[in-house]
DNA sequence: CATATATTTGCATCAATGTTGCAAAAGTAA
DNA sequence: TTACTTTTGCAACATTGATGCAAATATATG
């Protein structure tokens, strides 16, 4: 986990490692709300500092949901210096509100006659296998 | 435009008849900021909730461009209550920030093993064509 | 056309979220 | 241990989203 943040050039904080250790403690996207219960007491403007460093470092990445809601999930490797390489879609269940990152969905290709399209992402809606 | 409105069972007020015509205006998805400069006076919240209906009667739709900002473009048809049925993609221009609805990527399909995916929404980003 | 009804507007007020500046604290490298 | 850089915590502020309510407006009905 120290060498994670080590790795991103990010100095490994005890405040940094708890919020690490949260994301761990979920196998999906989590909300700031989750984040915040999971801490006992915090400053909102670091916790605040620490999401945006995370991001900016490819530690965890920021997934809309809807049209509205946010939540943030931890990054596979390769991303980078908000160069983030995700291949995978993202997934928002209906019925449970869990929000999956996809990996077992393959990455369809897209192509337009004139623009150049250098990345994409796809959010996805429907129902999860355990809600099926 | 008063019988887009009033299709969508929305009252045609002046104000609403206004916001609409500077949607005509522009090619592309706008910013709030930029309908708010073309309005003269106007109340702040009686906007906000001009879009929200406009949102939810199906007479525009919100796009996120980046993680941050949001735009809005008018829907094609067949968009009702929520339910948008939109067969296009948005693409951001990096360059020019302006963001497309391009109707003329084909959308792809997804498929999942265990999930079902009901409906999905892909934003790109690049060069477009005329900053190529 | 006039009136009754339902919707919309404008205003006040508030909540949530994002942002900046700055001094103190803590991490890192020499 | 010291010097330097980053992070934290606090105050203060900006932006955006939301609700309640009375006045104004739009629509439907007689």
């Amino acid at each position: 986990m120290e060498k994670l943040l080590k790795s991103k050039n990010l100095r490994a904080t005890p405040f940094r490692l708890e919020v690490l250790t949260i994301f761990g403690k979920y196998e999906n996207a989590i909300e700031m709300s989750t984040i915040e219960s999971e801490l006992g007491n915090f400053d909102r403007i670091t916790l605040y500092r620490t999401i945006k460093s995370f991001i900016q470092a490819g530690v965890v990445h920021e997934i809309h949901v809807n049209g509205d809601s946010k939540k943030f999930a931890l990054c596979a490797e390769g991303c980078e210096n908000l160069h983030h390489q995700h291949d995978h879609i993202h997934f928002h269940c209906t019925v449970c509100q869990e929000t999956f990152c996809l990996d077992t969905v393959e990455m369809p290709s897209l192509n337009h006659p004139t623009f150049t399209i250098s990345s994409f992402d796809i959010q996805a809606q429907g129902i999860c296998e355990s809600c099926n």
